[in-house]
DNA sequence: TTCGAATTTATTGTTATCAATTTATATATT
DNA sequence: AATATATAAATTGATAACAATAAATTCGAA
């Protein structure tokens, strides 16, 4: 009861509480829920979560190595902030190693893979045709991240990983907030059926293409509001 | 006197500290004294570095994002052991991205920048010419890290300093120990030249070839002794 | 008011202790 | 001797108290 390690009965291994934080952070800031330079104390999340300290940077180690965070020395964690020029950059490289891993992956994808990724496919445009865009932007994420999946080169499909969601985020930053756009509905579907074709070249530039339209669609302008965590995060 | 953290004198900041650990055992791994699946127990890391158990997690930490250990959940930290498949991935994602590089970078090199890859490549001669083999293993990694350096896209750039290493430490645990080989005198001078010519085709095609060679010269069958942690670090 | 210094508060860093888990060792059993 | 089992040792994980640093606030002077 004193401190706020005394769970409450729900609780759980500590190793799933630090996903939690991990993924509840990482949703909120892929939804636009948390910007830019947020700060993120470790007692305020500890007691939102009602963790020890030491869960909460594990949590926040991980956000910093997969870039949705930057950790200073003596300083709270605070959101990343890419800016415009590591933004492009971001894209650029993606772009560059998204081809190839198109390339690579071409004709590679075995029936349970591929029923997996149509899979993803409906539900995007589901979510998308019901408005429901947090999903929407959910799905999108994991469209990409189930074809870095499928790469055989499992280095350059992590790499691939890395960088769909650093872009990502970086969509989350700069998109005009709530807009329903930066979607359509044909690019995952015809980047998937070169794949599914064996057409790694078409593949290739269809997600070349597709990225080209997101960026194009960035407003380096939109700057943010500060927020409260506690009714964002346990929201 | 009564514990590890009253430091003798020397001493330092601990920021300071984590990285000389971090360092040494990089040192160790990149100069085939620390060989694949070497137990790293932070208690014994914390009594030969003479540093509290928190600075060897750290420092272990930075370790594992760079894949030069692996951590596994209540179990000690282990030096990583690419096998033959993950390392050809290393190297096929490193040959793309690599070469990548050299075509942005061709003819974008600086006075400065360039003075300084001339002069690791002149010191690498000169560490192989004298037989200092530690020296030239490093120097050689800087070559590419300068040149990783030199890269204008930054994401890009970082991406190939983690590729750099990874195969690094995947050619120090094949290849057979001691070998003085792995090395042309050629291969880095011809990259450099490409590069400041502002060819940035044939420095992605010289790249290439030399990482070929690197790769054929590596033997898969070679396995490794058990060894003393303290003799190793502290030398 | 506005700027800047001093003070207080908030927050992270460090360290020690105890608990939980894994690894190694010894013992018994077939 | 080989294998399984129990025991002990080594090792990591969790927690709490304290120290050091940064951020916010107050207060005074221009």
């Amino acid at each position: 009861m004193t401190t706020a390690t005394a769970r409450t009965g729900e609780s759980g291994r500590t190793e799933d509480l630090e996903a939690q934080i991990y993924s509840s952070i990482r949703h909120a800031v892929l939804t636009q829920q948390l910007t830019s330079d947020t700060r993120l104390p470790e007692l305020t999340l500890s007691k939102i979560y009602d963790v020890n300290r030491t869960v909460v940077r594990r949590a926040l180690g991980r956000l910093a190595s997969d870039h949705i965070v930057v950790l200073r020395r003596n300083q709270s964690a605070v959101i990343a902030s890419p800016g415009p020029d590591e933004t492009m950059q971001l894209f650029a490289a993606r772009r560059h190693i998204e081809a190839e891993a198109m390339r690579q992956t071409a004709g590679n994808i075995d029936n349970k893979t591929r029923e997996a990724i149509e899979k993803v496919v409906a539900e995007e445009h589901h979510a998308h045709a019901e408005g429901v865009h947090d999903d929407r932007i959910h799905l999108s994420l994991r469209f990409h991240e189930r074809l870095a999946d499928a790469c055989p080169n499992r280095v350059l499909g992590q790499i691939l990983q890395d960088l769909i969601l650093r872009t990502s985020i970086a969509v989350a930053l700069y998109k005009v907030p709530g807009m329903a756009a930066c979607y359509r509905a044909t690019d995952h579907r015809s980047i998937a059926e070169a794949l599914f074709d064996g057409d790694g070249e078409r593949a290739a530039r269809a997600a070349c293409e597709h990225l080209n339209y997101l960026e194009d669609r960035l407003n380096y302008a939109t700057r943010i509001r500060r927020v409260d965590l506690a009714t964002i995060l346990t929201g």
